[in-house]
DNA sequence: GTTGTGACACATT
DNA sequence: AAATGTGCCACAA
């Protein structure tokens, strides 16, 4: 299963994705493996198939603000999500400095 | 098969 | 500093 889809490398990375911090698309992409895929990262989350297993509110653009698009409840909704995961958000942003995931593999 | 678009990132103006 | 242009990849029509 899985074939070699270009999206599963980014769902996987996105789960790996720990509570209370979050990622960037450029960061998703890098570590899937090609950090050009930012935009196919937007593509893949907004297909999200699996909303459940994917929190796409913890990917965010390297703003640490989430997109104008990102509505799959309300921006607001992603507030709560990230607050609940321990995140700090701010007016739909939060602090990439303290919340951006950090993976050992840098 | 080509064209256009997109939940981005970076460089340049 | 802000706006614009370019690059990259994948998918829809």
């Amino acid at each position: 299963m899985q074939e070699k889809n270009s999206y599963q490398k980014i769902y996987e990375v996105v789960k790996q994705i720990p509570r209370g911090t979050v990622a960037t698309y450029g960061q998703v992409a890098a570590l899937a493996g090609n950090h050009r895929w930012a935009r196919v990262v937007g593509y893949a989350l907004h297909v999200n198939p699996d909303p459940e297993s994917i929190p796409c509110y913890r990917v965010v653009n390297r703003e640490g603000r989430l997109s104008d698009a990102f509505a799959f409840g309300g921006v607001n909704r992603q507030k709560l999500l990230l607050e609940a995961d321990g995140v700090e958000v701010s007016d739909g942003h939060v602090d990439l400095e303290r919340y951006q995931w950090r993976c050992e593999v840098f």
